[in-house]
DNA sequence: CCGGATCGACGATATTTGTAGACGGACGAC
DNA sequence: GTCGTCCGTCTACAAATATCGTCGATCCGG
């Protein structure tokens, strides 16, 4: 179980990111389109980043015909979950709850999401440790990284 | 009204403002020996990062005697609130909701905490702009970023 | 079979980060 | 008054990033 330290992202590879979540399976042609538009980037600089991003396996490429195929190497939600790691191990003890705060009163949330976040509320452990299994059938919680 | 667009911490830059925001207010000297146990940097590492911060704004540093006396430019929560912009900048639409989820079952909350949470979502805003003042009191929010 | 359009791989350059040593001035010990 | 100390500023420099242009291999239309 080789467990892969998602290498953090920089703010462009971001961008790439969200263009492949969005179109889920693409070719590099569809990004560097959807990039020059988005962001006024040459299909060079799509290009690099689409490689380096393989390079840091946040993308897998298959290879179809002349090209490649790129896709997500992992959930969207894992690698955003990786930042949330980072940004919370950033956060000042006990800031956690002014932060989750500010988030919820920014995002647009489906009812489905108020939901499960009333039912975490919850069950959140008011000092032990959570096992609960999630709701929605996501694969076990993500170890929590310890920056040394 | 110059809207100070808070330029976004690097990895080493909220290291120091960690220990800042952990002293207050502290002069050079406790941030380098605080990051010389903790990241074992040089003292020249501190302060040039200090040196960086303070031009970004996010620090002010009042000279006292021969020496300034550092403290954060505005509260942590706030530049926290600018790094989670950004992290939901990233975020593809629709995933705040899983984003959240994650983030609740990773933080230890305090039961105050799980109470203002729990009536934020209550009052969210099931479409519409959330436009209501926090419940602690806080300032105003900052105002969204659209990143062209 | 030829020419043009593409594709991915590389190489190139400017800027930003991470990390740190050296320097000139203020200050207290002697 | 002189010396060593500590401070903040400057300069340095390697690595990582952001952004591109170019190049050889390929594939499609004619």
């Amino acid at each position: 179980m080789s467990r892969e330290a998602p290498e953090p992202l920089t703010a462009a590879e971001w961008k790439v990111m969200k263009i492949v979540w969005r179109l889920k399976s693409c070719a590099a042609r569809d990004v560097y389109e959807e990039a020059g538009v988005l962001h006024g980037w040459a299909p060079s600089t799509s290009k690099t980043l689409l490689r380096r991003l393989v390079d840091k396996s946040h993308l897998t490429a298959t290879a179809v015909g002349t090209s490649f195929l790129y896709r997500p190497a992992r959930p969207a939600w894992k690698s955003l979950a990786g930042a949330a790691d980072t940004l919370m191990g950033n956060t000042l003890e006990g800031l956690d709850g002014k932060l989750l705060a500010y988030m919820v009163t920014k995002s647009r949330l489906t009812p489905d999401d108020l939901a499960q976040l009333r039912s975490l509320l919850d069950q959140h452990p008011a000092g032990g440790d959570g096992e609960s299994s999630s709701a929605t059938g996501d694969p076990p919680g993500p170890r929590p990284e310890v920056l040394p």
